[in-house]
DNA sequence: TGGCGGATTGGCAGAAACTGCCACACGGAT
DNA sequence: ATCCGTGTGGCAGTTTCTGCCAATCCGCCA
């Protein structure tokens, strides 16, 4: 029997390996507060040879990407598994609000500074953002009935992945919680966006 | 005398020669349609040694930065100089549409089809796209009398960043012309962003 | 059980990207 | 002429990354 969908595809026992790498590496970085390893060093603890390393990884700084991409992919599972009722950008607050609550775990703030203290890490930071600025749109195409590919709907993406990206900076941080951030920015758009018209 | 303001430097003999050898290898690249170069081809080509170059270009893909900097500049100086009593969005929608006509000189086009064709230049390309958010942050904070790090601003910035890198994506693009999916964009997101409260 | 085929792996060689160092050239001020 | 700060080129050495091949693992079928 086939388990899975066949264009759902389950993750396979090599997709969870590079994950697990991922998690290591990251995990790596925040103990030593420190994003300063050769590719030698970071085959190494993650128990790959340095050949596989780069078969996992394209990039050596890719390492991060699958760990943000499984967070990015577990705020929008949450966000569709919202009530229906609730308004957008009301999900979408609650799931953000949930990933940095998570955070106790992997320490979200200190992850953020280093990657962002690095050209490198802050590329691939920026192009994982921008990929889940489809996976968002794609919920909230969902959520108003919108066709996925619409103009209206990748705007509507990408405004969110502003917002949120706005919340978890630390300029922002310091005055006010994320949240709240979030929440302003939200009115600020107005309900044309992310609304479903009756 | 001292000729400029000290914390708006003049741009150095250097800088404007970093800035040719950029648009140099932004030129070879749409002559060639191709971005495979290897530095000392890339070197060749500007004319500097292959050791200059990287103290002009940190990593090899920084080569296109200042180039796409400086149209973007471009943009924001276009802006700051429109009429005040012009709308904050349509002061974007003219300069943006005034630096794609710009376009008959670097086409646009197969620039941005071989950029998002390649990661590491992609990756360049979302810095400098995020750098802009700022800078537009900066322009929007004038027009409304607001404090250029406010949230309020720098959310304006970033998704003014975002209508503008929808309105040129291809997949848009061939649907209609970029600065009417901007100002849809524009629209959608209401007057509460962009608009200055009496 | 044993072998078959596809996918994954590790190791090695080599190319390409990048850095540290130093000596040299240039231009302006003394 | 001399000094000095800045920029440059060349070279050696390191790190990153890729191509290739042989070895291994694993599900599967006979």
């Amino acid at each position: 029997m086939t388990p899975s969908l066949p264009d759902f595809p389950a993750p396979s026992a090599r997709d969870q390996a590079v994950l697990d790498a991922s998690r290591t590496v990251v995990q790596l970085f925040l103990r030593e507060r420190s994003v300063d390893f050769s590719v030698k060093e970071l085959a190494g603890h993650t128990g790959l040879s340095e050949r596989t390393f780069y078969r996992y990884f394209p990039r050596k700084e890719d390492a991060i990407r699958p760990f943000v991409a499984a967070a990015i992919a577990h705020v929008v599972a949450a966000v569709r598994t919202a009530p229906a009722d609730l308004p957008p950008a009301e999900a979408f607050r609650h799931a953000l609000a949930g990933l940095l609550d998570m955070g106790r775990s992997v320490d979200v703030e200190t992850f953020l500074t280093l990657v962002n203290g690095t050209d490198r890490l802050r590329a691939v930071w920026l192009q994982v953002l921008t990929d889940a600025e489809e996976a968002f749109a794609g919920v909230v195409a969902e959520r108003l009935d919108l066709p996925a590919d619409s103009v209206h709907a990748r705007f509507a993406g990408a405004v969110v992945v502003s917002a949120s990206r706005l919340a978890i900076q630390p300029t922002s941080i310091a005055s006010r919680p994320p949240s709240e951030v979030f929440a302003a920015c939200m009115a600020l758009v107005g309900p044309a966006l992310l609304s479903r018209k009756e």
